[in-house]
DNA sequence: ACTGTACCCTGTAGGC
DNA sequence: TGCCTACAGGGTACAG
């Protein structure tokens, strides 16, 4: 599930109930999910309010009146359940398909208002830290983060700069988060395709010799944009066993270009070629040889 | 300093 | 049916 366009959804649905909410009891299940828990973790949360709730990345950033602020991320299987005083659900958050497997349910936010909100992770590759707010942008999962690609300091000038002297693949360089930050497996590949751009194209070659951004860069940029800003328009991608809330299935999955398309044909206007998936840097890429180059 | 690979963990899909 | 392998939206630790 979870890259920029989909963490940025759950913060929505997220902050309808969480902000300027107050935690009444916190619930830890388990020792730790990718690291151990914060020490005195749920006491630490426990009568404390939620002043804001933010995102870097793909991280949730809960500001708490007690000058901490709760860091959480969704790895890959990361999600929340949102159980309102009268039972509902909250649309826009992402719950479990029919025959809820509450197998995984690691934490539960007790909030005072009576609403219920449950952290299910199977994998446990998300976590949850605490770190005194005035430190959060040197905290080690923040501090080297490459700028927000919505931002507009993520630029065509910005990327060819930092593309100029590396020694690997358009892949490769959008997957790091210290160049960019919140891309993910599937938003590269669709990026790439929107540039025209294969994704085994150095990345040096976005810059002339003096590092200035060539019409590519400004392509690529611009793609990464608006496939984040679509995506992010759609409720993000709800891929498996994943679900929105209302019931309704999740959006943009249908959009996809080349993602998990392998065989099939390129449905670029004027381009008929046979999608490919490759290997980059451990991770699928999903490309148009044709069209991309 | 960089770059590539293995690995963390569980669930699922597909081949046999 | 079951068993086995490969792979999955992410990030990090290590080896070269």
């Amino acid at each position: 599930m979870p890259e920029l366009p989909e963490v940025e959804t759950v913060r929505r649905g997220l902050e309808r109930v969480l902000r300027d909410a107050r935690f009444a009891h916190v619930e830890v299940r388990r020792p730790d999910l990718r690291f151990a828990f914060p020490v005195r973790f749920a006491e630490r949360l426990a009568g404390s309010a939620i002043v804001d709730l933010t995102r870097r990345a793909k991280y949730i950033l809960a500001s708490l009146d007690t000058g901490e602020t709760l860091i959480m991320h969704l790895g890959m299987t990361g999600r929340f359940l949102i159980e309102e005083a009268q039972g509902r659900t909250t649309p826009g958050s992402y719950v479990y398909a029919h025959g809820a497997n509450t197998t995984h349910d690691h934490v539960v936010f007790h909030m005072r208002s009576g609403t219920r909100i449950t952290y299910n992770d199977a994998r446990r590759f998300g976590f949850m830290l605490l770190t005194p707010t005035h430190e959060l942008s040197s905290h080690p999962v923040l501090r080297a983060l490459g700028p927000e690609p919505l931002d507009v300091q993520f630029s065509a000038a910005y990327l060819a700069g930092r593309a100029a002297q590396k020694n690997v693949n358009l892949k490769t360089l959008l997957m790091d988060q210290r160049i960019v930050a919140g891309l993910g497996n599937i938003y590269v590949s669709e990026a790439l395709h929107r540039a025209r751009l294969s994704p085994g194209r150095p990345a040096s070659t976005l810059a002339d010799g003096k590092g200035r951004p060539l019409a590519r860069a400004h392509a690529l940029v611009a793609a990464v944009k608006n496939v984040l800003g679509d995506a992010i328009a759609a409720g993000g991608s709800t891929l498996r066993d994943y679900r929105q809330a209302d019931g309704s299935s999740g959006g943009f999955q249908d959009t996809f270009l080349v993602y998990d398309r392998e065989g099939e044909r390129c449905t670029r206007t004027g381009c008929s070629g046979r999608l490919r998936r490759a290997v980059h840097a451990g991770r699928a890429t999903f490309f148009c040889p044709v069209c991309q180059r």
